[in-house]
DNA sequence: TCTGGGGTCCTAGGACCC
DNA sequence: TCTGGGGTCCTAGGACCC
């Protein structure tokens, strides 16, 4: 066990990767959105301070954006990744042991020693990544991930941490979570959150010291291991080597609500093509397939849910086969007479890719179909997505997303943004 | 009036995370 | 008019077995 865990967390992660490149977004207001222009995902420390809230509704708070001028972009995951990916390079030559958490955090374990305290070694994390990705950071140092989420929960707030706390015995460490609300603790959302509360447990401290019994029956053995991590007991160890997936999901809501079976499926063969991407690039291969679909839940509009699963045998990780599959689930959920907004597929029961080489059955053809898919892959690596597709695939359709309307070049000012939407819908 | 017991596997649903 | 997407883990309950 390591002696201490730092947690390292890019503040407004994405906000801030907009601003690397253009250096006149800072000091001002930032926001990035989901698809569809659908929430606010991001935003800038100007922006929160606006009362811009995370995840609102794009168009319920247009009037604010509009008033203040605040620079809104559409997710540029590609960028943000790799900004991500360079973080965490910087992050292993302070540490053997990073754990990549999520694209703007990560666990690392910390040596603590009298030449080289643990924060001042936060401290030369935090200038580095500044420095060479232009990130800021926050770093937390503590006895547990949990604690060292409070550590940076305070640094981040607090002007005189400077970005960087460390509460390993550390005399403030019992003020500090007398000051954490309980619904700002690692692993406490919103249900839990209530819970407590209801019983007078409103901080981090008051949780802390609720009895093992009292947290196991309330909480699970999850809520359990909270609490121990909170008196400073690590239950939760860092993930090195982060397991193979498990799942493979994806899903769109559509730029425009569709009603025939034509564009489900349509938009399903879309969905199917990405999951059977990253399965092949993780060399895995799937057991089971859900299809599903869904009306507009925010809408007035008769609901509908419909999914469907179905087991693979043999298992496969050849996108057309998939996409046979899903399209026969399609054909069972589907129900005339409802507007639909969402469609995804999921892949379940996954497996490496290299156990599955023989099937009793037409072995020899299902040889020949993954080498084609194989090369299908690489032209599609070479030559761009969807160069080389299969049936029922069509690029457009009013399911797709609607997507990069804002690209981060061209959408920096809110009237700008306005037109392009305007156009868009246009009949040209 | 009486209605085994314990183990395992699977699934749906609920909670959480970013 | 316009409300994201992709994951993990745990539990309860049913099916099935001996």
């Amino acid at each position: 066990m390591p002696e201490a865990i730092a947690l390292i967390d890019a503040n407004n992660f994405y906000a801030s990767c907009e601003r690397v490149f253009d250096a006149r977004l800072h000091g001002k207001p930032v926001i990035v959105l989901s698809n569809n222009d659908g929430n606010i995902i991001a935003r800038s420390q100007e922006a929160k301070a606006l009362g811009l809230p995370m995840g609102a509704p794009f168009f319920k708070v247009r009037e604010i954006i509009e008033r203040h001028g605040v620079e809104v972009f559409s997710s540029n995951y590609a960028l943000y990744g790799d900004l991500s990916s360079r973080m965490m390079d910087i992050l292993s030559d302070f540490s053997p042991e990073v754990e990549c958490y999520s694209i703007d955090e990560a666990f690392m374990s910390l040596i603590d020693s009298s030449r080289q305290p643990l924060d001042k070694i936060g401290r030369a994390i935090r200038a580095r990544v500044k420095k060479h990705i232009g990130i800021p950071v926050t770093v937390g140092i503590a006895e547990t991930k949990t604690l060292a989420k409070v550590a940076a929960y305070h640094a981040k707030r607090s002007e005189k941490t400077k970005g960087v706390l460390d509460l390993t015995r550390s005399p403030y460490q019992e003020l500090a979570l007398a000051r954490t609300p309980v619904e700002e603790v690692w692993g406490i959302g919103p249900q839990y959150s209530a819970l407590l509360t209801s019983h007078g447990i409103l901080s981090a401290l008051d949780l802390r010291n609720v009895p093992d019994d009292w947290a196991r029956t309330q909480l699970t053995v999850v809520g359990l291991r909270t609490v121990h991590e909170l008196r400073g007991i690590q239950c939760l160890p860092l993930d090195l080597s982060p397991s193979t997936r498990k799942t493979v999901t994806v899903s769109r809501s559509f730029g425009s609500t569709v009603e025939t079976l034509k564009e489900l499926r349509a938009a399903v063969a879309f969905y199917v093509t990405r999951a059977g991407e990253k399965l092949r690039r993780d060399r895995l291969a799937a057991g089971s397939l859900t299809v599903f679909i869904e009306t507009n839940r925010f809408s007035s509009e008769r609901q509908y849910n419909g999914a469907k699963t179905f087991q693979l045998s043999p298992m496969t990780d050849l996108t057309p086969e998939l996409i046979v599959v899903a399209l026969r689930g399609l054909e069972t959920i589907f129900r005339e007479g409802y507007k639909y907004k969402r469609a995804g597929v999921t892949l379940d029961n996954l497996a490496p890719a290299e156990t599955l080489t023989k099937r009793l059955w037409d072995n020899e053809a299902y040889e020949r179909m993954r080498e084609l898919m194989k090369v299908v892959d690489e032209i599609n690596a070479v030559f761009g997505r969807d160069t080389v597709r299969f049936g029922y695939f069509e690029r457009d359709g009013k399911w797709r997303t609607r997507f990069g309307k804002r690209s981060p070049r061209y959408t920096t000012r809110w009237e700008e943004i306005l037109r392009v939407g305007s156009t868009l819908s246009a009949p040209i």
